[in-house]
DNA sequence: CCGCCAGATGCAACCGCATTGCAGGAGCGT
DNA sequence: ACGCTCCTGCAATGCGGTTGCATCTGGCGG
């Protein structure tokens, strides 16, 4: 008995590729916010992984997914950190808005709405571009009811 | 002797018109920020101050800035907030973009450069616009010293 | 010019997110 | 199976910002 429980999926290919191990941590990230459909802070991933792992391991993970390019971060208005995976598609044009709602403060990704590049003053370099929109989002628009 | 040693300025009559009363802490603030040439934060301002005012009481008199209109906050990539006072035409407007530079970590205001409004999903109702530039300012960007 | 009181200040405690140090544990190439 | 290296867990620390409360003061009415 014992087959692998949860499947390590094709992650364990990806981590390995990047010259990291292949640990449980990274994976159930990985995992989560694969099947995520916002961005995720911290304190949410560590509620949302049964397996209990440590605040810190947690925080090392994304530091680490960022790095890796495997995911990037976005600064929340209430200085907290976000993280989603990198799309493909996102990856092509760079970079790509954020919408915060005031309400129930979820963060999306809007990955279709590419961040316009800017005109900056002489002397000036541009490396990224953040673009974040706030609002209320479908679920706490007070007009429009989600069915 | 002992005329007004500083000049409480045109500020006195601003603040008194919002309904507050013109207090030291107040005046300093707006007058250090009416001369900033970029956005400060908290600690930036504390430490500009000469006359040593209490953190809270800073923390407070920001908050009052920018709950009366007469300033706004940016959020840090980094966390920390930074402050500047409203432009005339810049509340024409109502958005304009921000600039970081990676090195010195300073935040400018770039005025003329309106936020673009964004395209949203169904049900998503755009309240405020972020738009922030990350790069290397004047001084800091490694081709181009600034004499 | 005086007295009053809503509102502003100072100080200390507190909060939450994130980081750091270090000892022990586990991945994986051999 | 071994061992090196990286990763994990736990505790302590840092830091920007907030809150509670007693005291003080700006500025208005008298
Ligand atoms: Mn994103
Ligand atoms: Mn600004
Ligand atoms: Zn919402
Ligand atoms: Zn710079």
């Amino acid at each position: 008995m014992s087959a692998p429980a949860t499947d390590s999926s094709p992650w364990a290919g990806r981590i390995h590729a990047l010259g990291a191990r292949v640990t449980p941590a990274r994976v159930a990230v990985l995992q989560l916010l694969e099947h995520a459909e916002r961005a995720l802070s911290h304190r949410e991933i560590e509620e949302a992984l049964a397996a209990g792992f440590d605040r810190v391991t947690l925080y090392r993970v994304l530091d680490w997914l960022v790095d890796s390019g495997l995911g990037h971060r976005v600064t929340d208005a209430e200085r907290v950190f976000r993280f989603s995976l990198a799309q493909a598609e996102t990856r092509a044009h760079g970079l790509h808005a954020h919408f915060r709602c005031e309400d129930c403060g979820k963060v999306f990704c809007l990955d279709e709405v590419p961040a316009p590049a800017p005109p900056l003053p002489a002397g000036f370099s541009s490396h990224t571009v953040e673009y974040t929109i706030t609002g209320h989002c479908a679920r706490c628009e007070p007009d429009e009811k989600p069915r």
